[in-house]
RNA sequence: GCGCGGUUAGCUCAGUGGUAGAGCGCCUGCUUCACACGCAGGAAGUCGCAGGUUCGAACCCUGCACCGCGCACCA
């Protein structure tokens, strides 16, 4: 037991104890431990990320819900790691290598040097995150770090796409795919954002050639597009167009190539819509696409993979970018005296969620996945198997899951897994099957687990063994250049960091994971992925219980970002008010499902919190004496016994909580226990007995306040893990416990169960004495708000008189006395009459006087009183009303009946007491 | 358009049928022997609006308004 310092240090603890349970391998799970497991995958923050406020919320949730697990008796693993966020790693290293002059363009270094780069950027900066986490107090499996390009890892991915492209689920096509013209690559359907957009509607005419001066006005966003155009549709119901399908009209752009289109029936187009007359584009717009396919149409594909217009847009428009060439465009129209109007128009524009650029639809050859355990994934959730939190989340999850299209798993990047895809092209389709019938009957240039197909004369070998690469490219063949969409592996998160496809020991023990902690925002991304691949290729769920986390936001609820500058550094915020401040704070406020509106006024809290904390032990430690001795039931006052109700109420009520993902409402059931009722009242009260002079209560009350302190700072350890630590081993709690239960560490110390019936039998006990406890609080508040009405300094020392109901023990009265401030507490009989117009109150332990020795403001108490009985008497009518209602006696329930009785009861004695004081100050001084 | 949240004190939020709550902020007093990162007090709310159910509604039902977020191929 080494005493504690005067004032709370945050910074030389957290280092010293994370240091210590590192070296003692707290955090180490051990897949043959007897215990029941635990375990939780963490959300793999970008490696090349710092920790945000987000990370604070999203890894403190983990480490409370592990720590809390290790409390219980749990074996736990916390897996650590970080992603290669393929778009995001590499437009940052790219980033910074131009503006190191190293490039001016990746095609310069060429792909080798760019995915050295690349890691070399990734050894130097990717560990930063992890060490961040370390600084919160994560209790993390560090020996079991992975990293989504680890080359198990890597090698997991591969092997997943060869046996789902053999399952016929993996099938390159060409299709229209989010083209994001600024990373000049395809993403996914998830990746794009649609975002309201102010733009105009124009509208232009076109010429019907077969019906000499007749004209069809079209209404579009893009008239950009326009030389890409391969018909006019035109819904074959609607009876002001039907009759022009079949004939041709003019398309106006490029000027140099007025080609003529058909004018075609589809039932895609709206009679509401702008004119009811559409252009169709089939290269760059989904649903004209889709009218093309219908109608065999051909494809004008218009722009430069870049945004920028090719030749085929025509000598005005060509070279420009889209937006641009869109003004143009509209010029030309103008001049051409076809543009009729161009009207405001707000409608949603797909924009790519990283760079923020709008996407082009565009045609491309590209590899798409076809979901695969879609019905186990779905129904995993729905029957509630794997439990979502808040459960409103599966609703969403579930809607998604029952429309699902096919996954675009290919990204025209470098950084990421290479598609373990090898293709030769030989002389004839011959030749093709005379290859693969020699590989068949002998030796295939790949590992056995590999595969190939013959698609005419193209051979496609498939394997995921690195050591094939070398011999494909000596037989000629050459990989796909394109990499696996990032989330392509982190499907595969829960199970590949933990040796799959091997049957481990690690698998054995901790999959299914326990709980994942993440945010709704990737429900589709990653949670309902990891689902399916989860029931995929383990046969089971990855998880049994989701927590969806808020967004972190600012005061006035925007999102954290960078641009905005309202992203507070969470070291910066360690650095000045703890850890443990940070995590508590941010716990407190952080409401299940709902956003965090985040205020550095909550990381005060903190701090404020922490220091209160190691106050209240200060003066525990002040006192001396034993720790832990023995409670002799026969020495506990009703102060002892109420806080040790209290801690009984709050053990539940935090475990409740937090079993339920309550976060904070655990947080705020510590901090009121701790705060409003351990300071404020029982450590207030148990002064009286550690400054009296009775020895033995004095050495009871301390080991009350051991007791309950050591329940405390067991409650309070997952979220404040450092000054619990701390304290536990300052105040000696480590000292007599065994080392799997505390004696080492507070980490290992048994989470605290409700003290039971059991517990308050052996000590004596009984609700009641809750009862007696709040009562005296009661005398004690009535007796400060005599002092307030007559303007008695808080510090001078006044007389009180208490006429009691009932014996009042001394060492009760004592705690009356000191909570009072006052000189003197005496206890009067009933016989007892105060002087005329003595200030009083009636408490539930009887009249309470402040005798003012002559000088009484019978005017002040006059006053005072006729306000209070106008209270009273306001309440006692209003419960008497109820009462004399008919309908509400003979309708309501007994028991509420009778606290309506009993309501009145009391306000009605208050109302007489009043009454009788306001009687007698009249006898004492005539009012003028 | 459909769906999901939300609307309670100046701010952030608890409160799911029976006497409106907490933290912060504000105001007053206090350096009282753990803590001024503190202590003791105080002011402050027609619980978004309108109906309905009920003896009784912040709470249940219906409708509406506003804010936020998803989903959806109206160019």
């Amino acid at each position: 037991m080494s005493e504690l310092t005067k004032t709370f240090e945050p910074q030389a603890i957290e280092e010293k104890w994370y240091a210590y349970w590192l070296e003692q391998r707290c955090f180490e799970a051990d897949p043959a431990s007897k215990k029941p497991g635990y375990s939780i995958a963490i959300p793999p923050p970008n490696v090349t990320g710092v920790l945000t406020l987000g990370h604070v919320l999203n890894n403190t949730i983990q480490d409370i819900l592990a720590r809390r697990a290790r409390m219980l008796g749990k074996e736990v693993f916390w897996l650590p790691g970080t992603d290669h966020a393929g778009i995001a790693t590499q437009n940052v290293v790219e980033r910074n290598l131009r503006k190191e002059g190293a490039m001016k363009h990746r095609d310069e270094l060429g792909r080798e040097a760019l995915v050295a780069k690349i890691w070399e950027w990734k050894e130097k900066y990717g560990g930063i995150i992890i060490q961040q986490l370390r600084k919160l107090g994560a209790s993390c499996d560090w020996r079991h770090e992975r990293f989504t390009m680890d080359a198990p890892y890597s090698r997991c991915v591969q092997q997943v796409f060869v046996d789902l492209y053999k399952k016929g689920l993996i099938y390159r096509g060409r299709r229209m795919v989010n083209w994001d013209p600024s990373a000049l690559t395809a993403l996914s359907d998830e990746e794009v954002e649609m975002k309201e957009q102010n733009g105009l509607l124009y509208y232009f005419k076109v010429e019907v050639v077969d019906e000499p001066g007749a004209f069809l006005t079209i209404a579009t966003t893009r008239p950009e597009t326009i030389p890409g155009d391969t018909a006019i549709a035109v819904n074959p119901r609607d009876p002001r167009y039907a009759h022009f399908i079949g004939k041709r009209a003019r398309r106006p752009l490029p000027v140099e190539n007025k080609a003529l289109l058909p004018i075609i029936g589809d039932e895609h187009v709206e009679f509401e819509f702008g004119t009811g007359v559409l252009k169709v584009t089939p290269a760059h717009d989904k649903a004209d696409f889709d009218i093309g396919q219908r109608h065999a149409l051909p494809i004008v594909d218009i722009m430069h993979p870049n945004g920028t217009m090719n030749d085929l847009a025509g000598v005005d428009l060509a070279g420009l970018d889209r937006f641009e060439a869109r003004k143009i465009a509209v010029e030309k129209l103008r001049e051409l005296g076809l543009l009729e109007k161009e009207e405001p128009h707000q409608n949603k524009v797909g924009y790519s969620e990283r760079a923020q650029v709008p996407i082009e639809p565009r045609l491309s050859d590209q590899w798409f996945l076809k979901y695969p355990s879609q019905e186990a994934a779905r129904d995993a959730v729905a029957s509630g198997s794997i439990s979502f939190h808040p459960e409103r989340w599966a609703k969403v999850y579930d809607h998604w899951m029952g429309n699902l299209q096919d996954w675009c798993i290919s990204r025209q990047l470098w950084w990421g897994h290479r598609i373990p895809v090898w293709t030769r092209r030989f002389e004839s389709e011959g030749e093709a099957a005379q290859i693969v019938a020699a590989w068949e009957s002998g030796k295939a240039p790949y590992s056995t687990g590999g595969h190939h197909a013959v698609a005419g004369d193209r051979v496609i070998v498939l394997t995921s063994d690195p050591a094939d690469a070398k011999a494909l490219a000596v037989a000629g063949f050459q990989q796909d250049p394109d990499v696996l969409d990032t989330w392509f592996s982190s499907w595969l998160w829960p199970f590949a960091t933990m040796g799959w496809p091997a049957k481990s020991e690690m698998l054995a023990k901790f999959y299914p994971t326990t709980d994942l902690v993440t945010g709704p925002d990737i429900i589709f991304f990653w949670v309902a992925r990891m689902i399916m691949a989860g029931f995929e290729y383990m046969g089971e769920m990855p998880f049994r219980n989701v927590y969806f986390t808020g967004i972190i936001r600012d005061k006035q609820g925007r999102k954290m970002s960078k641009s905005l500058g309202n992203s507070p550094d969470p070291l910066d915020l360690i650095a000045s008010y703890g850890a443990d401040a940070l995590r508590f704070g941010v716990m407190r406020s952080a409401p299940i499902g709902q956003d965090v509106l985040y205020d550095e006024k909550n990381v005060e809290l903190g701090r404020n919190f922490c220091t209160k904390l190691w106050n209240a032990c200060r003066f525990r430690q002040m006192h001396g004496g034993e720790t832990e001795g023995e409670i002799d039931r026969s020495l506990l006052s009703s102060d002892d016994k109420w806080i040790l109700l209290r801690l009984d109420a709050a053990i539940a009520e935090v475990s409740t909580a937090l079993d339920a993902y309550r976060f904070s409402d655990a947080a705020a059931a510590l901090y009121r226990f701790f705060w409003s009722e351990f300071c404020d009242w029982h450590l207030e009260a148990s002064k009286a007995a550690l400054n009296g002079t009775d020895a033995a209560r004095k050495a009871n009350t301390l080991a009350v306040l051991d007791f309950v302190l050591g329940h405390l700072l067991r409650l309070f350890h997952p979220f404040m893990p450092f000054v619990t630590e701390e304290l536990w081993h300052g105040l000696g709690f480590s000292a007599d416990l065994p080392e799997g239960q505390g004696g080492k560490t507070i980490l290992y110390a048994h989470w605290p169960k409700p003290l039971g019936a059991d517990f308050c039998e052996h000590y004596g006990i009984d609700p009641s004495d809750e009862a007696f406890a709040s009562a005296k609080h009661d005398v004690v508040n009535i007796g400060r708000g005599l002092r307030r009405d007559f303007n008695i300094a808080a510090s001078k020392r006044v007389a009180f008189i208490l006429r009691p109901n009932a014996p009042m023990p001394d060492h009760e009265a004592a705690v009356l006395k000191l909570l009072l401030n006052a000189e003197e507490l005496s206890l009067v009989d009933g016989g007892w009459t105060p002087p005329r117009g003595t200030p009083a109150s009636l408490t539930p332990h009887g009249e309470l006087f402040l005798p003012l020795e002559g000088l009484i403001d019978a005017g002040a108490e006059r006053e005072r009183l006729s306000k209070e009985a106008a209270k009273v008497g306001q309440e006692l009518a209003k419960v008497r009303a109820k009462l004399a209602d008919g309908h509400f006696a003979s309708k309501v329930p007994a028991t509420v009946l009778e606290e309506h009785r009993q309501r009145e009861t009391a306000w009605a004695e208050k109302l007489g007491q009043i009454q009788k004081m306001q009687a007698a100050l009249t006898e004492a001084s005539p009012s003028p």
